[in-house]
DNA sequence: TGCGAGAAACAAGTCCGACTTATTACCGTG
DNA sequence: CACGGTAATAAGTCGGACTTGTTTCTCGCA
């Protein structure tokens, strides 16, 4: 069936994250030696070098020469790797204290997003906007593609927004929840309603309504926030 | 004098980096082959594996088998090499636009973040905090030392919200701000109105106002807003 | 006894050259 | 013109050697 070949640095270092974010090595201590890991893994030391590179460009860790390569603190990284690995534990669960920290801070800024869309879109951005919610509608009975197809919607009003950062950090969003499309399996009603809501949310950037707007994402977030929480928690037992 | 002995892999993927966000090579087109790169630095071709590896972890560039590594669009990275690249043009200086985007954002964030520390502090938090303005207040006339301390301020007020997601943005804007220690060259006029903005905010902290906090954090950024958009805009011509 | 200079050990950084593998492009055959 | 096989190509992997910056140990001197 063939794997698509995953290149062997991505394997070794995604398993030294798991170990870095799940707490088996601390902050302050040290890898095993480039040569040590090349021996674990049965690889090159190249390989084992290009992993490491990886750990370090996110943040994670620092070669120091005669030490080996110290881990840092997990917790200063926004990439959605890491993002990823700080918000599953080691059973695989979601926790939800971590997921509780995120919506609160991406519910503000959707609110500030959704209201610059009504403000400042244009025509175009509109019938961007409106092809997307018509996609959305046809795919509420297929999650898996609903939810990239949502992505794909949020993106639609970030241009909109006429802030490069918010388009930025909408496909930052994307690559998290592309992590964790297996975790959240939306049900039916959760794809109905929200397609509910980007319908409502599109009339008032239509309309120009930026307040409008601001209290629907307020609204909508708010029933996010506790359809989310409700089943992470039951199921982080 | 000896530079601290920056790797060689680095300096390289700096330089395509650079390359990359000013647009010499755009989107979907190939960066020269390990090999060629290799020659062009004089470095052996595993230097240029780790530098390409570099900007890949970084979402900048793509590796293809048989085609080469294919440059993608940088506007989708958050990492602070990046966006410090994208902030600054050809010549070195800031563009306002991107500038004005960055801060429209981190302006409802902080509103956000210093609502949610004067609700939810504790007494230590609030230690803290009020040790850090006491060493705010000693720096007022040395700016490159003030704006570290002003970063660990904020570091404290993000531990003080108990939204684990605020410290790791307080880390990451941290790391975009000292790429731009250089380019902000701070007024005493402006530390001092900074300090005396921060001693107003823990007043409001220390009383749980949550809403005087908004409030003051608002008009605050209102004041940043228009005094570096001004540099800004000044120099960029 | 204590301390500083020098030697050794060590781990990351760099280099070399070869081989492997996946993919693209080319070419000759039916 | 379609098709299948083959060659070319560029990334991926390998192994081994050498370099460089640190730490640590040791030894001789004060």
């Amino acid at each position: 069936m063939s794997t698509p070949a995953e290149r062997k640095s991505d394997l070794i270092a995604r398993d030294l994250l798991r170990q870095i974010a799940h707490g088996d090595v601390a902050p302050g201590d040290t890898l095993p030696t480039e040569a040590a890991l090349a021996e674990r893994y049965g690889v090159n030391r190249s390989v084992v070098r290009e992993a490491n590179k990886l750990l370090e460009v996110h943040g994670l860790v620092q070669p120091v020469r005669r030490r080996g390569t110290v881990v840092l603190d997990p917790a200063g990284s926004l990439s959605p790797m890491v993002m990823h690995a700080l918000l599953v534990d080691a059973e695989g669960q979601v926790n939800p204290e971590v997921l509780a920290d995120f919506i609160e801070i991406r519910a503000e800024l959707d609110v500030l997003m959704y209201g610059l869309a009504a403000a400042r879109r244009t025509d175009d951005d509109l019938a961007v906007l409106e092809q997307a919610v018509v996609r959305l509608g046809a795919l509420v009975d297929e999650p898996a593609a609903y939810g990239r197809e949502a992505s794909a919607f949020a993106l639609a009003v970030a241009a909109a927004s006429h802030n490069r950062l918010f388009v930025t950090l909408a496909r930052w969003h994307q690559q998290v929840y592309d992590d964790f499309e297996e975790l959240f399996s939306l049900t039916r009603q959760a794809t109905v309603a929200h397609c509910q809501g980007c319908r409502m949310l599109i009339e008032a950037i239509r309309a120009r309504e930026v307040e409008l707007a601001r209290r629907l994402v307020r609204g909508f977030h708010d029933w996010v926030r506790e359809t989310l929480l409700a089943s992470a928690r039951k199921e982080h037992r």
